[in-house]
DNA sequence: CGCTTTCGCGAAAGCGTTTCCGTAAAAATA
DNA sequence: TATTTTTACGGAAACGCTTTCGCGAAAGCG
């Protein structure tokens, strides 16, 4: 039932106004030593919290970011979420959170739910339907808004914003040298999220480098349906050629390492497996998946960084509007040495 | 660069009063139909959105939740996470995150820092530590400042707040009884959470039920570890005793699962495998992980719901202020038809 | 000692809403 | 028609904070 205790009753029991009490706890070099030490002291004893309402009010800043994510229940998100957290409570700043569920619609009403100054900014991967679509006219409102943003990952390419992502393409090219040096020649790509940016700039990166060895071939598996996803795989690893699997993404690896221990073939001998994601489910997974590492937390927080500084430095104009993470391939149990 | 119109342009371009356009807004019987439409045409043209901190501010409340949780990489959580969150924004409360990270000091912390009325109230899973050292003063700072908290699946026994759990101790119960059934006589509890509550409680339920079957056996493997862990599920499974393995968190499940491959032991006709939490790694192993369903979603519609009704009927009082969800056991692969 | 500068503080405005209260005009009632 | 009630709106204060401005007193200066 303890009332807080605003700047008007510190104020009224020190016998000062409220402006010396504020410029006090802020430290100002307009008050005295001994006045400053008055006040804290008294605010610390009566427990003065300032109150966020009136501070956003008056300062027109929330200290508040709303992060947009396609889905929760996923150890990549989940992982950048933790990163993006804890670089935001150290710095003092909240985040909200919206899961858009993979949805446009649900994407687009955050947004417009938050346009109205209830945040200083965004932290957006797109929504898998939003990528679909290529729909991206809602992000606008939040830059014609003079609200910051910041999207990572899941990026939308024609939006000119600040962007964090992975070398993607990149990576995946280095994952059929690894593959190319281990003997393998016939490479399988599975994935469930071809419809997504980064599962067709890892698919790229993987043709390309293919496109350039003429003893290598590819395959694919190209699914976003479980069940589906299975019985093409099951055909595909029936055939005896496939020497190797590059899956884009958690569920096709686990999915793929899964078919084929039914199968009975010999994981990693006859059978290597490179899974994208570094997850619980690939870490536990028997044997332990080879993952590509995209070092997620570190993205969370490089992101909240961005985001922070495009808020500090209001106006300087920005240099490097996207930041390429490299990442990094973690050699475990599908993968021989 | 839209600068966001207030109620007082609205009212200038109108020639209203504030007062007049920010009661037409809200449907104030004060107001003539005539003047409403004017005004919500002009607010819809202009695209106007109320100051969430002025509002706040003024009505003395945030319109926001603070959601305390152990952790984020974990699907329990993050299940619970999506159904508080989807519940919320159907309610126009936004949720505000806090990862403890199992640290009693960043839970304190948190709450610390959104007791001051940035948060309406507080839906909170206590950290291992805070279960472990069972402190929880820090809680009492929530209760004093007249704002409301829930506690789910994780609470403090001792602490007179409204609580949202399933049920542990009587599941475990219920669980023995379904091996018991399929002819299982040795069961071998697993956990690497025997810290938490919820570990303790199932615990005591498969003990309670155990003890009144002079036909049954107990072994346990309590570490919370991996290889200390899998070095004593090791062990017990070599000793050719154990009939079933009730694992009571989703990492001892996929834990002693793997375990078994390794030991070729045949899931389930040789052993018996069940696991708490309906987790996507439990989904996607092989076979599939017969496990506890804890129907976290709903729990987290529940707990948001309960905080909600908590803040309409400010001073009504509460009758229940425990409830108890029922978990349903999801048969899979690793049990017996 | 007279002047300027610095120091320490207070008054007050304003951020955008909401709401209590007041009050003209219109409508209802007598 | 005279009075009361209702209708429809405006004025103004308040929520708690920050910040600009102003000002008296002390300190520094020549």
């Amino acid at each position: 039932m303890n009332q807080k205790p605003t700047l008007k009753v510190l104020a009224e029991k020190l016998q000062l106004s409220t402006s010396t009490v504020s410029k006090a706890l802020k430290d100002s070099a307009e008050i005295s030593v001994y006045t400053k030490t008055r006040v804290k002291e008294l605010a610390k004893l009566m427990g003065y919290r300032p109150n966020t309402a009136a501070a956003s009010l008056r300062n027109r800043e929330t200290r508040t970011i709303a992060v947009v994510l396609p889905e929760i229940v996923n150890d990549f998100f989940g992982q950048v979420l933790m990163g993006i957290e804890e670089e935001a409570s150290q710095h003092n700043y909240k985040i909200v959170i919206c899961i858009s569920n993979e949805s446009y619609i649900k994407e687009r009403d955050y947004i417009e739910m938050f346009s109205n100054g209830a945040v200083d900014g965004f932290i957006i991967a797109a929504s898998m339907e939003t990528q679909e679509l290529n729909q991206y006219e809602h992000y606008n409102e939040i830059l014609n808004s003079n609200l910051k943003l910041v999207m990572f990952d899941r990026v939308i390419d024609d939006l000119d914003c600040d962007k964090i992502i992975v070398d993607d393409a990149a990576s995946g090219s280095r994952l059929v040298d690894f593959l190319k040096k281990k003997g393998d020649r016939s490479i399988c790509v599975a994935s469930t999220i071809s419809k997504l940016s980064v599962g067709q700039l890892r698919e790229q990166g993987i043709r390309l480098k293919v496109d350039n060895c003429p003893d290598l071939m590819l395959e694919y598996v190209l699914e976003d349906e479980d069940d589906v996803f299975m019985k093409k795989m099951e055909e595909t690893l029936n055939s005896k050629k496939t020497d190797a699997i590059i899956a884009l993404d958690q569920r096709s690896g686990i999915m793929a390492l899964n078919k084929a221990k039914e199968l009975n073939i010999k994981v990693p001998e006859e059978l290597q497996i490179i899974c994208y994601s570094n997850s619980t489910m690939a870490k536990y997974s028997y044997p332990q998946l080879t993952v590509v590492d995209q070092h997620s937390k570190e993205l969370g927080k490089k992101t909240f960084t961005r985001i922070l500084n495009l808020m500090k430095n209001k106006d300087e104009v920005q240099v490097t509007r996207i930041h390429t993470l490299k990442t990094t391939l973690l050699e475990r149990g599908t993968t021989r040495k």
